[in-house]
DNA sequence: GCGATATGACTTGTTGGTAAGTTACCACGG
DNA sequence: CCGTGGTAACTTACCAACAAGTCATATCGC
């Protein structure tokens, strides 16, 4: 009679998604829910209902809650690393390589802005295996990071690792900002972000004369 | 015999701490535990232990966990909130008044550099009363500091509010970073730091001529 | 004595994690 | 074509640990 080979009144049961497929859907839901919230002030449960599983088998595909993760940010940092490392590899010159690398994040993961809070999350258990894929793709961008301003700060003279290494962080700072700013916009494009950022940049450099006196 | 008037065996009692005092060496404990962890990783039990004193007496003073850190949130605001808007009255002019900003915030927040990450912290609840502090606390920031960016880009043109907007966001992560480098690098004083950001700031106004080019 | 300062020992709720069982799919032998 | 047994997908119901919050009680200055 009933179309569905489900029995109504029992839930359980395969419902036939594959392994795979399944484990998307949950690290999907687990990138939105700890990009959010953060690591601790998410629960299981949580992820489970908005996956619409249950906890069990996040637990039977993920082992733990550090598990679960560490596979949202080993894909987080994927499709970020990836994209800096291609832009990398091109070799662009001075503030052109910054450039191209924020258009590169916007577009990668203008579908999944979250995603880049995970890179972030102080809440993370620091003993625990997300702890190590989070300070290793921390280490991995920054390298690249100062490859990048070190060769531009050096074409004006700055050598100091000191100030190359703050540059490198402040520098990543204005890519987190930009995606903050993003992540409270949805309506706005990865195109409109780029757009934004010439004209902002623009209007910074156009001062710079003023702007260089007035520094103490 | 023993000097002091405190039995051995107990340990309960007044120890004629007053509660003033009290207060304000258990906000200074748990401004470092949040800092440091963030709302959710931290337990009011972490709290009392840096503090030196037992759970309930937090509870006597404080309320509640949230209100124990509407407490820390309050502090920390106070402190950055009242030197930023120093600065802002005494209206300084272009880049002037970011510099000068920063170097408040530097130096009000020397001894305390973690209190800056309760202000920005995901995962405290939000519909609690912490996170009421922490809006009212950014609206006002962010108010102060369109005020400055928003003079700074008129004067190169730039007037559209989204505009001045994501450049107030990124100038706010700015000083984030910049933080952030300073709270993994104790050593460093705040007048190194200002001497840093003098530098790097240089550089890139130095390059402007090149940089501008670039720009697509 | 009395109020302020303090704590050990509890209750209660939430959450990470697990055991055991249920259903569907599928390869194979008859 | 039909069992039929193995396996993968899935859930309910539970446990143990821990953290928020409370209560009764103890000490000390006045």
């Amino acid at each position: 009679m009933d179309k569905s080979p489900r029995t109504a009144a029992s839930r359980t049961g395969t419902k036939g998604v594959p392994r795979e497929e399944r484990e998307h859907q949950i690290v999907e839901a687990a990138m939105l829910a700890f990009g959010v919230r953060g690591f601790a002030a998410t629960s299981i449960a949580d992820v489970a209902a908005a996956a619409g599983i249950s906890k069990p088998l996040i637990y039977n595909y993920f082992g733990s809650k550090d598990g679960l993760h560490a596979a949202c940010l080993s894909r987080a940092a994927a499709l970020v690393g990836g994209e800096v490392e291609r832009i990398a590899r091109e070799e662009p010159v001075g503030i052109e390589r910054g450039i191209n690398t924020l258009d590169a994040i916007f577009t990668v993961l203008e579908g999944r802005r979250h995603a880049w809070r995970l890179l972030h999350d102080p809440s993370i258990p620091p003993n625990g295996p997300s702890a190590e894929v989070a300070n290793a793709f921390q280490d991995r961008l920054h390298e690249l990071a100062i490859e990048g301003v070190g060769e531009l700060l050096g074409l004006a003279g700055v050598t100091d690792p000191d100030d190359v290494d703050a540059a490198t962080v402040t520098w990543s700072g204005v890519i987190n900002s930009a995606m903050e700013w993003w992540i409270e916009r949805p309506d706005q494009s990865a195109k409109d972000m780029m757009d934004r950022v010439g004209r902002v940049a623009m209007a910074l450099f156009m001062d710079a004369d003023r702007n260089e006196e007035a520094l103490p």
